[in-house]
DNA sequence: CTAACGATTCGCT
DNA sequence: GCGAATCGTTAGT
């Protein structure tokens, strides 16, 4: 078994993190049912700095209280009312800082993926978009505060490594109301693989 | 208590 | 390419 422990994600730098989970493995076991994926494209959000995270300038709320923890906690929100989206909470305590999973290439449990997603095939579709990899995986709001450690879900490391001309660095998605922070190169994903949520 | 609004996705044109 | 779907969180009355 190669878990990644909680070590790993209190690392300081949050855009650095989001950068190297690229290539790490993300599992759910639920009711016994397992899936995973390899993350493929990351968004870093940073507390203190950064316009487009929750959490930014110190604004505590009953929502964002989670990423003000000690890395290697989930944090799961409702967006449009619709997709749940799945983040993991980075860096020490009091540092609110997170990394937006958006796109994984399915691996395990297929099958209870495409029934979760009401699939009957395949698509590149599956689990790209961090709506559509949350619900491919089972990730809800009573995942909220989940810890990483546990084996309810959990991150490996299989070694994976990207050469940098491998990852592509740019601007996040979805996030023009942060002003000059929308155009921060704090998106990284995979160069041309096909799970990736835009082109 | 009320109202506005999303770190999106899917289907239809 | 465009717009609807849909509801918890947040801030303001």
């Amino acid at each position: 078994m190669a878990k990644i422990s909680l070590d790993y994600y209190r690392q300081q730098n949050v855009v650095h993190l989001a950068k190297d989970l690229l290539g790490k493995y993300l599992f759910t076991r639920i009711d016994g049912q397992l899936t995973s994926g390899m993350i493929v494209e990351t968004e870093a959000y940073n507390g203190r700095t950064d316009a487009a995270c929750h959490a930014h300038a110190y604004k505590r709320t009953a929502r964002t209280s989670i990423m003000y923890e000690a890395g290697g906690l989930a944090y799961v929100y409702l967006c449009y009312g619709i997709h749940h989206l799945f983040n993991i909470v980075t860096n020490q305590e009091e540092y609110a800082d997170a990394v937006l999973i958006r796109a994984v290439e399915p691996v395990d449990g297929l099958d209870i993926m495409l029934a979760r997603r009401g699939k009957s095939k395949p698509d590149n579709r599956l689990t790209a978009g961090p709506g559509s990899l949350s619900k491919a995986l089972g990730i809800n709001r009573s995942f909220y505060g989940e810890s990483l450690d546990g084996n309810t879900i959990w991150l490996e490391d299989r070694n994976i490594r990207f050469s940098k001309g491998e990852i592509v660095e740019t601007t996040r998605i979805g996030v023009d109301y942060a002003g000059d922070d929308a155009f921060l190169p704090w998106r990284f994903y995979v160069k041309d693989n096909p799970y990736i949520s835009k082109k």
